[in-house]
DNA sequence: TGATTTATACGAAAGATTTCGTAGATTATG
DNA sequence: CATAATCTACGAAATCTTTCGTATAAATCA
């Protein structure tokens, strides 16, 4: 059954989202083997955290071959803009203004960055 | 013992640092009072988070009276500073842009702080 | 084909977080 | 002073997350 869950993903299971965004669809083993490059981890850990992640709602997956190949089921976006929006309710108190601050002095933020976000802001007239 | 503990605070430990640093040091009666007004919560369920959140080293405790008065053993901005930076890796690969962008588009940001956020950007020069 | 390798399924242990009940100490009240 | 109210301490249940071992099915290889 799939359940459905509006909480947070948890830190493995963000590690498990980014992989997946950044490499496209992919199996249980290409995952576990991204995963390793971090944090090691056994391949079955990976298996049970990706079923959950499924059973959740988090994962879609395509089993009509032996090896599942698995997909976001949401995408980066979104799941990035619930993130910072919950972190922006129970960490500053809804202050867009204090987190942006805050993301400036946690990094060490280049030039050009800075310019891109000065351009950025400067589409968000409307 | 007073553990050390590097990991981000949890939600309901958020909770608690969020009302004592909107209130001031105060009692568990105090703070559990205001988690009520979010969440009904029972007062011992509150007194033991702020009890494991003094072992883990997020509060201190004046213990000289009856009425234990607690407070943050860090300032929101280390907090903020951190959740963000954590943040920041887990979801962004570290790309604060990205993180601003989601931000802006999280919530519905006034014209006002568009120009505080500028403001505070010219200042990020050096 | 038979042995080996590689999958998935699944139960359950281990850990962490959250909740609550009960006991006993201290303070307030009649 | 005695009773009631309020506080802290603490064990432990409930829940969620993370990890892993074992069983079994499918694919690969010699």
């Amino acid at each position: 059954m799939t359940k459905q869950n509006n909480s947070r993903p948890t830190d493995r299971e963000l590690t498990i989202l980014r992989i997946l965004w950044d490499n496209g669809p992919s199996t249980v083993r290409e995952v576990n083997e991204a995963m390793n490059e971090d944090q090691d981890t056994g391949y079955t850990t990976t298996l049970k955290l990706m079923q959950i992640m499924t059973d959740k709602g988090l994962l879609r997956r395509d089993d009509s071959r032996f090896k599942h190949v698995y997909k976001p089921a949401l995408t980066e976006e979104k799941a990035q803009k619930q993130l910072v929006g919950d972190l922006l309710e129970k960490a500053f108190s809804g202050s867009a203004e204090k987190l942006v601050m805050r993301a400036l002095s946690a990094k060490k933020v280049s030039a050009k960055e800075l310019s891109k976000i000065r351009k950025m802001l400067d589409e968000f007239k409307g």
